[in-house]
DNA sequence: GGCAAATGGTTGACAAGTCAACCATATTAG
DNA sequence: CTAATATGGTTGACTTGTCAACCATTTGCC
């Protein structure tokens, strides 16, 4: 026979890929019921919390993110005025960014929500089960660079 | 005080996300290196081996995927000449879609690459720990759907 | 038979993610 | 001092994903 068939279902690769998507929709769902800011603006705002995160390029540290992505998000973060952007005076190259009043009930009315959900997703998940899967994540995450000698066979 | 500080690191859904886009980053340049297929593309042609896949919505159901995305796809998957499209007398609605020639014996080409990167990645779980972390992925999956009672406090 | 509803698929519009070129400002090395 | 380099950020082009409207065909119902 020889047939080829490749069982997607058992791929890890995959099954994570169709997880992650179907938990941003519901996040972006969740989101927009409350608010009206996207998944990656919510997470940024989140960020923005964090006192140790003063300059844009913190945030891009901290997510990870492309720096034009974080670029755009902050900018539009700043039309709806939920964050504030200013100038560095020290070195012009910075921008320093922080929540605004707004931003920051935002992210006090949204946390409870957000943790709300969490708790929903964890919540029959015990301590240790929980503790390997995060185990797991940076197991893999440790294996996402260029791999060498894919080939040698 | 009363400082509000969300940390994203020991979100789950967050950690799942940068894990996801990390690998699928990984899995796009493996397969740039070897061919000139998106990774969609590819899994679309995984599912294609698979006999029981004859008509269009066939791929729809195994893949979850939207409507749009695979209606396109398999359209790039014709022009490429890797898949053909062709109707069905019995219901003119359906599509009945198949691997060329060309097709197979890139799926052939490939597939000994992939399952090696995905013995990369496993290779450093356990057979017990790869089925908790299967079940881990289950589990979140149950969970996906919309939640009621969020804001029940 | 004829009409509403269901199914399968296509398309356009728009949001989000990715990549690379580019600009301005700082840093450094000669 | 100044020229090369590094850093922080912006922008445009392109790809991928998402949503909803739409068309054609079939099915089920009266």
């Amino acid at each position: 026979m020889n047939s080829i068939v490749y069982d997607l279902n058992r791929h890890l690769t995959y099954r994570l890929a169709r997880l992650q998507s179907q938990l941003s929709a519901q996040a972006t769902d969740i989101l927009k019921q409350h608010t009206d800011i996207s998944l990656s603006e919510w997470r940024v705002l989140t960020i923005l919390t964090d006192p140790k995160i003063r300059f844009q390029k913190d945030v891009l540290k901290a997510m990870g993110l492309d720096k034009g992505q974080v670029s755009r998000t902050l900018k539009r973060l700043s039309d709806k005025k939920l964050a504030i952007l200013s100038p560095d005076e020290q070195d012009q190259r910075n921008r320093i960014v922080a929540l605004t009043d707004d931003g920051k009930s935002l992210v006090k009315k949204m946390i409870p929500i957000m943790l709300a959900r969490q708790a929903h997703l964890q919540n029959d998940f015990s301590t240790t089960e929980l503790n390997s899967l995060f185990h797991f994540i940076e197991m893999l995450e440790s294996k996402t660079g260029p791999i060498k000698d894919l080939e040698s066979t």
